[in-house]
DNA sequence: ATGGTAGTTTTGTCAGACTATCTGACAAAA
DNA sequence: TTTTGTCAGATAGTCTGACAAAACTACCAT
């Protein structure tokens, strides 16, 4: 464990971030330094260092001479998304099948299961969400290589905006289901079936998209 | 074709990208702000923004407070990028072969090939490699899957760091070789079918990188 | 409406400053 | 001799203020 100085570019990034993913800042908006550097007491060269950051991560497009703008948030920009975790993703369950300590696979145990705790559905489901993504982060890192590492965290958070732009979480995220699929990849690595690894990784992320696409189609018919 | 703005930051980015792939920056040397802003004539502004790119592409590691590093450059970190570079590019592959287009394929039967043109060996060599990211990137495009692209984009170059670190570059990379791997590929994409153009693909990666470690091998015993 | 023009906003870039941290050297203490 | 403490210089991290170029806005004339 080591302390680690805290920059101030990565607390903007994590900032701007977090508001892009819960639609804060909505998709297609723009994005305005002045303004942002104003909420945020930052100078312009931080803030400008952590948009190109989150450019990198796909959380943000950058436009010559127009700055940044949330991405739209589309159907088919979704699927793209799903598309890229499901076989990412699949190979590195397939790796970790492989390569994962007696002792990843235990915090992968004690990481997979989501136990709702609060009263709060609302907190419940942003709970569901931060268990979600450390347990792939911790997927990733049983894999044991870095780059694939670093393209799983940037890629994590991206397909969990719908949540907040106007899709129901609750409808789509059953607790229970999530846990148990987690726990199925968790047995399928402990049991270092990568081909069953990766094949239920890819399961697992198709079945997410499959039920947002499904809230996604009623929320377009009710309108 | 759009025309865009080219942008100092951008410039900047590729100028040092260049010199640490071609171990101008050597592996494992401390990028010093002022010196390089000085040499290139550009304010720490810019420069620091295309650094903290350079990292997100890894082609830097960013230390807390000791800035920027060129990577050190070890048998190790090399095959992990072989490997990222193999499963995702891998199943790129396979999405390609089913979804690129009859122009998509015709361009990519006309980047496959490499045709050695020039007296010095050493042009021909720098060309073998612009043709394989080409080729690369293409087969990426192919796949339209824009997330995935840029994974590839970015994970690219980082494979040929030794040819300018002591391996002999000739040694291991027969230009015919490589045509007729990348003719196989295109072939496979052609046919349709995705489990073999995977295949390939995984193949032509794994055979560079084990050429390239028998070089290495080499040149450690000389030594 | 259409198109052009002037004024405003915003980005891209730069220069310079200040503070925090790191590094290495050297002196003091153990 | 080894450890600890202190100091100076170098460099990263951050901020401020500036200005030109591009993009946007609004208004006016056709």
């Amino acid at each position: 464990m080591s302390i680690r100085p805290i920059k101030i570019t990565d607390q903007i990034a994590d900032v701007i971030r977090q508001r892009v993913l819960t639609c804060d800042f909505k998709p297609g908006e723009r994005l305005i330094e002045k303004t942002i550097c104003e909420e945020l007491n930052v100078s312009r060269a931080s803030l400008r260092e952590a948009l190109t950051r989150l450019a990198h991560e796909h959380i943000l497009d950058q436009i010559p001479n127009k700055g940044y703008r949330v991405p739209e948030l589309t159907l088919d920009r979704f699927k793209v998304v799903c598309e890229a975790r499901r076989l990412v993703e699949g190979q590195i369950a397939g790796l970790a099948a492989q390569r994962a300590t007696l002792k990843d696979i235990e915090k992968l145990r004690i990481a997979a299961p989501f136990v709702p705790e609060h009263d709060d559905p609302e907190v419940d489901a942003l709970e569901c969400i931060r268990v979600n993504r450390e347990f792939h982060h911790l997927i990733a890192r049983a894999a044991q290589n870095e780059i694939l590492e670093k393209i799983v965290v940037t890629t994590l958070d991206q397909d969990n905006q719908p949540y907040f732009y106007g899709i129901d979480l609750h409808s789509c995220t059953n607790p229970e289901d999530i846990s148990r699929e987690h726990l199925e990849i968790v047995d399928a690595i402990a049991a270092r079936d990568s081909d069953l690894a990766q094949k239920r990784m890819c399961e697992h992320i198709l079945v997410k998209e499959e039920r947002i696409i499904h809230a996604w189609d009623e929320l377009l018919n009710c309108d």
